[in-house]
DNA sequence: CGCCTGTTTGACTCGCGTCAATGAAAGTGG
DNA sequence: CCACTTTCATTGACGCGAGTCAAACAGGCG
């Protein structure tokens, strides 16, 4: 088995627990960064009443698409997603990647409709929340009410970092930005900081940050060459994360 | 009396009276897009109770500085501010504009503290919403709750839209897109959709757009000769909104 | 008026996109 | 299980759009 393999164990564990679709709120390792956040016991069962758990997403299948009605939002509880719009020019524009205990559909709210499609990258486990039920309950637990505004503002401030990034970084540091997000959103999780695999094509990860396909292999090859990660396809190590963050100032 | 100043006429008279301090929600000709959408009279007499009209702020000031601690969020009456943060490098990006009706500072409610500042470009008149007073009413009244993650959701939805613009459009395309934003939402906003004043500066849509202000004005003065408008300083009438809105599909 | 900030225009440079070809990996069907 | 196809990744040569540097010109404000 090579390496790569034995590195990537904890997170075939994690998914393999994590696809379970009988495990409520209160088992869910995910509870510490997910939607329950510091919500009493009482409260999560109130919570996982309201929440359907379907059988896992197939890779490269939707979750929604842009124009659905919006009903829910979904909470990941394993694999990975891509948010993604149609430009009236007919391209994709990805919009953003969605990790365990991470919540997307947000912007259907605003009237009913879905903005963005979303698509499985791996397959997936989702939870489904829905909206009226969950704004009902939310006016029963203010924590909850408080949580999912939150929730709902880290992602305002997250798209702004990367409106931020995309008007302001070089393709460099696009991408040594998007690695040290991954980083430490898997550190959020018990996952290696280091070590692990992206879950997306390169050409998802130019779509996103604004590059080409062959601008993203190539700044690769090059952050490989000085040093600063190792990459074998989809497995990154970062060898040099401080270099790295310091790029990025 | 040039003719610039002739057609702002309309503008001045409503920044005159939205500037009065004492106009409550239930007189304001914002209602119809802020918050209150869609309240009842006496719901919006509660909404009212809770907001802190103080005295305009003035050009050039700050309303909110990054780092400053979130305890409300707020509506422009008048006036038009800029939302911006500062990168790592010391450098300003500008995350948004907002006019009169709309809400900013919904960053703040993640953690309790600004992700951005937020700047008047001209003297503005505020209103204050103080945050837990807004939870609290929102308990009570469902459809202020609603109205509430509407707009922060179309928040989410609007930067996502720009992070798209950022991505994948030219120069030409950015411009072309922020100058029809600015005139849709005059036109909401009862105000003429073809011919309206810049409320920001080359800079600030270069550093918005993620340009440089010299390709700001070169694109400006190239679409100008190509007929599709015409600009003087800061007063702006599109010629041909239909060949303008069909650049960017 | 004179300063200071904002705007325009030109000449030059360069990072990243485009086009093209090859190679590696993954998925598909017999 | 292997041949075939398709998708994904890498690398090179080249060109262009937008950035940089520089200078001149408003225009607003004290």
């Amino acid at each position: 088995m090579p390496a790569s393999e034995t590195d990537n164990l904890a997170a075939d564990i994690e998914a393999a627990c994590t696809h379970n679709p009988n495990v409520s709120c209160g088992d869910c390792r995910l509870s510490g960064i997910c939607l329950p956040l510091a919500l009493g016991s009482s409260d999560i069962d109130h919570l996982d009443n309201i929440i359907q758990r379907g059988r896992p997403l197939q890779r490269h299948a939707h979750l929604f698409r842009e124009g659905d009605e919006f009903k829910a939002v979904y909470a990941v509880r394993s694999g990975t997603l891509k948010a993604y719009r149609v430009t009236d020019s007919g391209n994709e524009q990805i919009t953003g990647f969605y990790l365990p205990g991470e919540i997307l559909g947000l912007d259907g709210i605003a009237d009913g409709v879905h903005h963005s499609s979303a698509y499985a990258l791996e397959t997936a486990a989702i939870c489904e929340i829905p909206f009226e039920a969950l704004e009902e309950l939310g006016r029963e637990l203010p924590q909850l009410q408080r949580n999912f505004l939150r929730v709902m503002s880290r992602e305002i401030s997250e798209d702004q970092q990367l409106i931020t990034l995309l008007g302001k970084n070089s393709a460099t540091e696009r991408i040594v930005a998007l690695l040290l997000s991954l980083s430490s959103r898997n550190a959020r999780r018990q996952l290696s900081a280091t070590r692990f695999r992206l879950p997306m094509s390169r050409s998802d990860i130019g779509n996103y940050l604004g590059l080409t396909v062959e601008t993203v292999s190539r700044t690769l090859t090059r952050l490989q060459r000085d040093q600063l990660l190792r990459i074998d396809n989809r497995e990154v190590e970062l060898l040099a994360a401080p270099e790295l963050t310091a790029m990025l100032n």
